[in-house]
DNA sequence: ATATAACGGTGA
DNA sequence: CACCGTTATATC
C-alpha cells in the first residue's frame, strides 16, 4: 500500500501545472488509484479544492513534516479524466515527455466547474457618502483605493476578479476596505448556464438504410463475430481505393450505438473536408460532432462537453478527437491509417494508432482501422497476429482498377525531350482534353531538399554508412542527415561518370507554365501550399474542378489524399521519384504510399482511368508495385530492407532531438549526451548513431542536432530513455532543450 | 488563483 | 514613521 500520491490540482494556471505530493491517510488504505479525483487541503488558507491522483509512490522528493493529507475521494467514483489521465500516463513513458505535456495533451481544456463559488463586490455606503469618500482618497493620494471606489460608484455590484483586475489593484486593498466598511464581499453559489452548441449541431439528412455489398458485409460480419467472441485485438482492413471502406465502418459504429456505446472516428486533417463528414451526417445525423482546424477553443470545449454528456455519440476528427470524453467508448476508427499527420509533430510525438490501442484497452473498446495503402508497421503487426486482418481486393460495382504506364525519364532525356511532360503523358493529356475529361497533375514534391541525382543514369548519391540519400548544402559538400557524414559534391556521376549532375529541383508553378506553354487554351487549377494558405481556398478549388471549371488540376500530395473525382480518367505522377530520395527511412514507403493513392484517384466515375507515372528510377520496387496496384508485394521487399537495416517496424528507433542558442554549447551538449548514452549501454545492446545535424540545421536561431538509438526491443529503449532523463538535469544542459522521438516519422 | 512577504514610496 | 501599493514568491 502505497503512502504518497501525487497529486495535480485542479486550477488552470501555468505555474500550478505540476504535481504537489500529499499523504494518503489510511483510512483511504488500497482504495486510491491512480486518475481519481479526491478532495485537498492547498494553499496558506487551506482551502479545499479539488486534484487528480496521477501516480502512488513511497518515497516523498519533499519534506516530509510539511506534507498534508488527502481529505477524501471524490463521491463521483473514478470518471473519464481517470480514464484519460492513465492514458497520460502511458504516453508520458511510451513517448518521452513530461506529465504535464501528456496531460496537456489529453485534457485539451480544462474542465469547468459546473457549479461555481462567485464571490461578488458591494458598496457599502450611500452614493454621496462614496463621493465623499473619494475625494478624500484623491487628496490622500491613495490611487488603488481610488481606482477601486470609483469603479464601484461607476457600478455598485461587481465580479470579484473582474474588479481586481480592471482596478489593477492586490486582493490585500479590497480586504482593508472591507475592514474600513467601505464595500463589501459576499460570496454565492451560482450556477454556470447551460451548454450552448446543441444548435450548433447540422441537423443530418434522414438516416438512410446502409447496403452493403458483399466484400463489404464479410468483412463486417468477420469483425462482429470476432468481437462476440471476445476477440479484442485491433482490426486492420486493407481495402484497395474505391472498395468503400467507409461503409464498413459506418455498419460497425451503427452496431456499437445500438450497444448503447459511443465511437470516435479518426480522419486525416486534409481529408475532414464537408464532403466526408456529410456521410456520416446521413447516416448518424445528430448524434455526430465534429472537430475541426477552424474551431476556437471554446467550440472545440463544446463539442467536447457534448461527448461528456452524452449529447453525442460519435466524434468525427483529426488525431485529437482522440481524447472525447466518451464514457463507454465502443469503438474507435482511423481512417487511412497510414496517413502522417496520425503522428504528432509536437511533444509528446504520440502516434494516434499506438494511443488509440491503448485508450481502446483501458475502456474495452474495439479499433479499427483502414487503407489502401497500410504503414509498413500495421502490416508487420497484423501478419504477425497483433492485429487482426481483413482485406477488400475489389472496387465498388466491379469498377476496374486503372491501368498504369511507367516512363523512364532517362530515355526521354536521351531521346531529347526536355519538357517536363513525357511524350505517352503529353499524348494521354492531349487526348483528354480532345474528349473533355479531366486530369489530375501530381507532383511529388516532398524530399526537396536538394539531393543530388545523375540526370542521365538516374544514379543518386547516397550516404555509404546510413542508406539514405546526401544533401548538397551551399557550401558545396554534401551532408548525409542521419549520421553527419560529409563529402565534397559530386562532379561526375560515380556509376556512370556522366558530368549531368544536379540537385534535382521543380515547383508547381514552373510546370503551370509549361501546361500553358505546351497546352495552349488549357484550363488549370494549382493547388499547393500558395494558393492554399486558408482553409476556404482548399474547397473552392477542390469545388471547382469538381464543377469541371477546369481540365487539369495541378498540385502536391494534398491533391491525392480521399478525394473523388468522377471526372478524372487520367492521373499523371510527374516525378515519381522525387519522394523517394528524401533523407529518410521511409522514403519508398511514402512514395508507394503516394503513387499508389494518386493512382486510385483515376476512373472513380464511370470511365475506367488511366495512371502514368513518369520517373527516373523505374526499376525501383517501390515505383513497379505502385504502379500494379501490388501492396503485398511492395510489402514484402520494404519488411526485408527494414529487418536488415533494423529500422522500424523491425527494430525499434528512437530519436533524441537537442536544440540551443548557442552552437558550439550545443555541439558540447549533444556530445555530452552521447557520451551518457555509451555509458548507459555498456553491454552495447543498442546502436547509437550521430550526433548530426538537424535535416533543417537552424530554426527560429535555434541550432538542432539529433541522435539516434536503434535496438532489437522497444523495452530497452524506453528503459535506456528512463536511465538517461535524470542526467539532463545537469548544468551542462541547462540552456539546451532536449526533446525525444519514438519511431519518428517526419524527421528533424 | 490567492495569500503573503518584501520592497520602494508617500503624507503627516 | 506608519501606512500604501506594487511586485515577487510559494502553494505539497
Amino acid at each position: 500500500m502505497a503512502r504518497y500520491a501525487k497529486v495535480i490540482v485542479d486550477i488552470s494556471l501555468e505555474k500550478l501545472d505540476r504535481t504537489f505530493t500529499y499523504r494518503i491517510p489510511g483510512a483511504l488504505g488500497d482504495a486510491l488509484q491512480p486518475g481519481m479525483e479526491v478532495k485537498v487541503p492547498f494553499g496558506n488558507a487551506n482551502r479545499q479544492i479539488a486534484g487528480y491522483v496521477l501516480e502512488l509512490t513511497d518515497t516523498a522528493e519533499y519534506d516530509e513534516g510539511r506534507l498534508k493529507e488527502i481529505l477524501a475521494i471524490s463521491p463521483k467514483g473514478m470518471q473519464i479524466e481517470g480514464q484519460l489521465i492513465r492514458l497520460a500516463a502511458w504516453m508520458r513513458r511510451a513517448y518521452g515527455c513530461t506529465m504535464i505535456q501528456a496531460l496537456k495533451t489529453v485534457l485539451p481544456v480544462k474542465r469547468q466547474m459546473q457549479e461555481k463559488q462567485r464571490r461578488q463586490v458591494y458598496l457599502v455606503p450611500s452614493r454621496d457618502e462614496a463621493e465623499r469618500i473619494l475625494t478624500e482618497l484623491e487628496r490622500k493620494s491613495q490611487p488603488a483605493r481610488f481606482r477601486v471606489m470609483a469603479a464601484l460608484l461607476d457600478k455598485p455590484v461587481w465580479e470579484y476578479g473582474e474588479l481586481l483586475k480592471t482596478c489593477h489593484v492586490a486582493p490585500e486593498v479590497l480586504r482593508k476596505m472591507e475592514e474600513l466598511a467601505y464595500l463589501s464581499v459576499k460570496s454565492q453559489v451560482v450556477f454556470r448556464k447551460s451548454l450552448p452548441g446543441e444548435e450548433a449541431i447540422v441537423a443530418g439528412e434522414t438516416p438512410g438504410v446502409c447496403r452493403l455489398n458483399r466484400a463489404q458485409r464479410q468483412v463486417a460480419d468477420g469483425i462482429l463475430q470476432g468481437l462476440e467472441a471476445g476477440d479484442l485485438r485491433p482490426c486492420l482492413l486493407r481495402g484497395v481505393t474505391g472498395s468503400g471502406k467507409t461503409e464498413v465502418y459506418m455498419e460497425l459504429i451503427g452496431e456499437v450505438l445500438r450497444k448503447g456505446r459511443q465511437a470516435i472516428v479518426l480522419i486525416p486533417e486534409i481529408a475532414l473536408t464537408y464532403q466526408t463528414v456529410r456521410r456520416f451526417y446521413r447516416r448518424f445525423g445528430h448524434k455526430v460532432a465534429v472537430l475541426h482546424s477552424r474551431l476556437s477553443q471554446g467550440e472545440r470545449h463544446d463539442q467536447f462537453e457534448l461527448a461528456r454528456k452524452g449529447k453525442i455519440q460519435v466524434m468525427i476528427g483529426p488525431r485529437s478527437a482522440l481524447f472525447a470524453p466518451f464514457s463507454n467508448l465502443g469503438m474507435i476508427v482511423i481512417d487511412e491509417e497510414h496517413e502522417n499527420s496520425y503522428k504528432s509533430e509536437i511533444t509528446p510525438r504520440y502516434h494516434a494508432r499506438e494511443t488509440a490501442i491503448y485508450r481502446a484497452e483501458l475502456s474495452g473498446a474495439l479499433v479499427v482501422m483502414g487503407s489502401a495503402t497500410p504503414s509498413v508497421d500495421a502490416y508487420y503487426r497484423a501478419l504477425r497476429g497483433e492485429y487482426r486482418l481483413f482485406t477488400m481486393e475489389e472496387r465498388v460495382e466491379k469498377r476496374p482498377l486503372p491501368k498504369a504506364t511507367v516512363v523512364d525519364l532517362r530515355k526521354e532525356l536521351m531521346e531529347g525531350n526536355r519538357s517536363v511532360f513525357s511524350g505517352i503523358l503529353r499524348e494521354k493529356l492531349n487526348d483528354r482534353l480532345k474528349k473533355r475529361e479531366q486530369t489530375l497533375l501530381f507532383l511529388n514534391r516532398r524530399g526537396l531538399a536538394g539531393f543530388v541525382t545523375c540526370r542521365s543514369c538516374g544514379h543518386v548519391v547516397k550516404c555509404s554508412h546510413c542508406d539514405v540519400s546526401l544533401t548538397l548544402h551551399k557550401n558545396g559538400r554534401m551532408i548525409c542527415h542521419y549520421c553527419g557524414h560529409e563529402e565534397p559534391a559530386a562532379k561526375r556521376c560515380p556509376a556512370c561518370g556522366s558530368a549531368y549532375m544536379g540537385a534535382l529541383r521543380a515547383g508547381t508553378q514552373q510546370i503551370e507554365e509549361a501546361l500553358y506553354r505546351e497546352f495552349p487554351g488549357i484550363r488549370v487549377l494549382r493547388m499547393d501550399a500558395d494558393t492554399t494558405r486558408t482553409r476556404d481556398a482548399y474547397e473552392e478549388i477542390l469545388g471547382k474542378f469538381s464543377a469541371g471549371e477546369a481540365d487539369v488540376l495541378l498540385g502536391t500530395q494534398m491533391i491525392v489524399k480521399g478525394h473523388d473525382f468522377p471526372g478524372v480518367t487520367l492521373v499523371g505522377a510527374l516525378a515519381a521519384d522525387l519522394s523517394l530520395h528524401a533523407s529518410d527511412y521511409r522514403a519508398a514507403e511514402r512514395t508507394f504510399q503516394l503513387l499508389a493513392q494518386a493512382a486510385g484517384r483515376a476512373g472513380r466515375g464511370e470511365k475506367p482511368g488511366e495512371v502514368v507515372i513518369q520517373t527516373y528510377s523505374p526499376e525501383h520496387y517501390s515505383i513497379e508495385t505502385a504502379a500494379g496496384q501490388d501492396y503485398p508485394a511492395f510489402y514484402q521487399r520494404e519488411i526485408l530492407y527494414r529487418k536488415l537495416m533494423g529500422y522500424p517496424p523491425a527494430w525499434g528507433l528512437l530519436a533524441v532531438y537537442i536544440s540551443g542558442p548557442q552552437e558550439e554549447r550545443l555541439d558540447m551538449g549533444a556530445a555530452a549526451v552521447r557520451a551518457v548514452l555509451d555509458r548507459l549501454n555498456k553491454e552495447e545492446e543498442l546502436q547509437i548513431i550521430g550526433p548530426a545535424v538537424g535535416a533543417v540545421s537552424r530554426v527560429q536561431d535555434q541550432y538542432r542536432r539529433v541522435i539516434y538509438i536503434k535496438g532489437e526491443q522497444e523495452e530497452r529503449l524506453i528503459a535506456l530513455r528512463e536511465a538517461l532523463e535524470p542526467f539532463l538535469e545537469a548544468e551542462c544542459f541547462a540552456s539546451l532543450h532536449i526533446q525525444f522521438d519514438r519511431n519518428p516519422m517526419n524527421g528533424y
